[in-house]
DNA sequence: ACTAGAAGTAGTAATAGTTACTACTTTAGG
DNA sequence: CCTAAAGTAGTAACTATTACTACTTCTAGT
């Protein structure tokens, strides 16, 4: 990996914040240091970066989202190669370890554990509003 | 929720499927019965069934991929209003249940959890590759 | 059964996030 | 200090999804 000062000055905006900032975040930011930085070299960079190992992507999954008609929360090991989507039982969840690579014969190379929910600030905001009006 | 042989029929399909559909593959086999759906109506009324609780919608996270300088794998809490995310310790992952909300203030409306690797019979498929030729 | 209006539909345009392409520029090794 | 490989800005293209519009269907109340 060659040097430039769009890479430097990206890796160090990442570095610098710990927001879990998104492209268009970092983009943002990165156009103050250098103003005709294109979008895509921010996004050409971040990808190399988490190629190279020094930051991590946390992303979604490939492909657009899928649908279930099993309702209950549950957890999912992903094909990164033919994006197979295949449940997992609950009880593998809880010795997250080798586990999982027994129960699937998949080789897990990450995983992100997102729980979605609505945080402290926002639930107060919510109290002292009316539905309508 | 009014009836209507559109919704029925995508309903049906992903009753009977069992492959973690995304819209576009339950369009393409809604097609076959009603050759003029349209795909937003497919969209449409996978999300209300979604909303109405019938199904359930494997979502990866709103407003695009973020980055972290911290490159080991670790999980997150994400609001879905505000869209920030915070980090959760490895400790609270072994507990799932109530310990999240106890460390964040969150209240976990619900999760996914994804873990990414490659599956058996893609890696058997790799071993047979040579990378060049 | 008939009808009004709410809810749904097809088809198209628009949007967000991201990648691909192109002609030009920078980097770094000999 | 020259050259080839790697990187860049700017733009176009692409994918997944939602919004919009004029038309159609469903259903509750007569």
């Amino acid at each position: 990996m060659k040097y430039s000062i769009q890479r430097q000055t990206i890796l160090e905006d990442v570095k610098a914040r710990h927001d879990h900032p998104t492209a268009e975040m970092i983009y943002a930011s990165v156009r103050k240091k250098l103003p005709n930085i294109s979008l895509g070299t921010v996004y050409r960079n971040l990808n190399q970066l988490v190629e190279y190992g020094t930051i991590k992507k946390i992303t979604p999954m490939q492909g657009g989202d899928r649908f279930d008609d099993k309702t209950e929360d549950h957890a999912h090991v992903h094909c990164t190669i033919c994006n197979q989507l295949f449940d997992l039982s609950y009880e593998s969840l809880h010795a997250i370890d080798r586990t999982i690579e027994d129960e699937t014969g998949y080789h897990i190379s990450s995983y992100d554990i997102v729980f979605r929910g609505i945080c402290h600030e926002c639930q107060k905001k919510r109290e002292g509003e009316e539905l309508w009006n």
